[in-house]
DNA sequence: GCTAGGCGACA
DNA sequence: AATTGTCGCCTAGCC
């Protein structure tokens, strides 16, 4: 076998613990005790006896294997098309910045947020939104909202310059130039340790924040694409997971068998806390149940959620009083998270996960708040990430079986994406799905959902 | 060349 | 004060 630093070039980072190639040696992690050894030791902290055998023998350590073969797999770039993007791009920055100069009756570096903020603030009067650390903030939230309270052409274009320059940038000048020249592909680093969750982290390149949020942004998926002939790539992600593992801990009945009916969830959610049949939920309840269903998972107040949703407080904490008393087993849920950090000083996730909360011990109240928010949350993120990383282990034994058969090339938190051929999809998808929906047994039904086509973007759901 | 800060991409 | 977790680009200041 090809050892990886061969096939992806020199000076490359990769998984290393103590700067040994966790992937390559991951071939035979199982067998080398010494490894197993230093690897136990770096996850340690993470663990108890509790959760020795479930997480680092069944996942973590089988775990290593699974990302050495993403890694050496890679994934292909339609560089042309990329090419054509930054040349596109690059027109338009450039049309952008001359507006830009010509609203501020000088030149200057758009990307200097001190040389931005004299320009805004001092030169044209604007309003100081909020302030930094350091100085006056001209971010995107800022920005916005000089755009709609002013008639000022500057922090829109100044918006829009962001938006080109960062994808220019960040994404499209920057991914071809990590093309390897003897596989043509990308080959992404994961890193198993670093996230305090148990997440997963991607770098070199980081294929875990792609964008896909705006009409633009969502161009450069187009260019990543199936690198065989007659192969697609397949996606498949799991829906809500971290609310049907909210439901799977408090047990709530009603969400619980919404879940099992596999429901709109938030226009669920409505329709409860509102009182209303589901088809009556109009648009902007459903909106305002979504929000709270993740504020809840991040720990949201309502002021944040009064921010989020344009609420007012008192709107916001009303809705979050009706919330929580329609979903009583959500509140004994968060108390309990809290509580039992506060006795072990661990919130711990479903497979015995552990991370501290020193937080909750702060005489600084802003802190303990903050800590109360983190024991909530790692819960349901590293739950969520045992969840995948088992799943992703799963796939992986069935599918290494043939060599024609799928590869798996990226995760990305709550989805994995495979290279597969085009006349298999289907069934491959559906295997896929299966093995998911299986991981972990919860006592909410897991969903998953399936896509593919020439490129990241072009899925069609199935 | 290093680090911190600001900003913004994703789940 | 006010929603969690990541990584990377750019500027600015310092060595």
């Amino acid at each position: 076998m090809i050892p990886i630093s061969d096939l992806i070039g020199k000076g490359k980072k990769q998984i290393t613990i103590d700067n040994v190639d966790v992937a390559r040696v991951g071939e035979y992690a199982a067998e080398d005790a010494d490894f197993t050894w230093r690897f136990y030791e770096t996850l340690r902290p993470q663990l108890d006896e509790s959760s020795l055998v479930p997480l680092f023998v069944e996942t973590e350590m089988r775990l290593v294997p699974v990302l050495a073969q993403m890694e050496r797999n890679g994934v292909a770039l339609d560089v042309p098309l990329l090419v054509e993007m930054g040349k596109d791009l690059e027109r338009q920055r450039v049309e952008v910045t001359a507006q830009i100069y010509a609203e501020a009756g000088r030149s200057f570096n758009i990307d200097s947020t001190k040389q931005l903020a004299e320009v805004l603030f001092d030169e044209q009067g604007l309003r100081v939104v909020r302030k930094t650390k350091t100085g006056r903030s001209t971010d995107a939230d800022s920005l916005g909202t000089l755009a709609a309270e002013t008639d000022h052409a500057l922090p829109q274009l100044v918006l829009h310059y962001r938006e080109l320059s960062k994808l220019k940038s960040t994404y499209v000048d920057t991914l071809p130039r990590m093309v390897c020249a003897k596989t043509g592909r990308v080959h992404a680093n994961y890193n198993m340790i670093g996230a305090v969750t148990g997440r997963l982290a991607s770098n070199d390149p980081n294929l875990q924040n792609i964008p896909i949020r705006t009409a633009l942004g969502r161009q450069i998926r187009k260019a990543f694409v199936a690198g065989r002939p007659d192969h697609v790539l397949l996606t498949a992600d799991y829906s809500q997971v971290e609310l049907r593992l909210l439901a799977h801990y408090c047990q709530d009945a009603a969400l619980v068998s919404a879940f099992e009916r596999d429901e709109d969830i938030h226009r669920f959610v409505a329709a409860q806390v509102f009182g209303v049949d589901a088809a009556e939920v109009t648009a902007e309840q459903r909106s305002r149940a979504k929000a709270v269903n993740f504020g809840i998972i991040y720990g949201q107040s309502a002021f944040g959620l009064s921010r989020t949703t344009g609420m007012s407080v008192p709107e916001a904490q009303n809705f979050i009083d009706m919330y929580f008393r329609r979903y009583p087993g959500i509140r004994l849920f968060i108390d309990e998270c809290i509580e039992e950090a506060k006795q072990t000083g661990f919130a711990t996730t479903i497979l015995g996960r552990r991370r501290p909360v020193p937080e909750l011990q702060s005489r600084n109240r802003q802190q303990r708040m903050l800590g109360e928010r983190l024991a909530v949350n790692t819960v349901l993120q590293g739950s969520a990430a045992d969840l995948i990383k088992k799943a992703m282990i799963d796939v992986h034994d069935r599918i290494m079986e043939d060599p024609a058969g799928p590869r798996m090339l990226i995760q990305v938190h709550d989805e994995l994406v495979f290279e597969v051929h085009e006349d298999s999809a289907a069934q491959e998808a559906e295997k896929i799905r299966e093995q998911m929906c299986r991981a972990l047994p919860l006592n909410v039904p897991l969903a998953v959902d399936t896509s593919w086509g020439r490129n990241w973007l072009e899925g069609k759901s199935h």
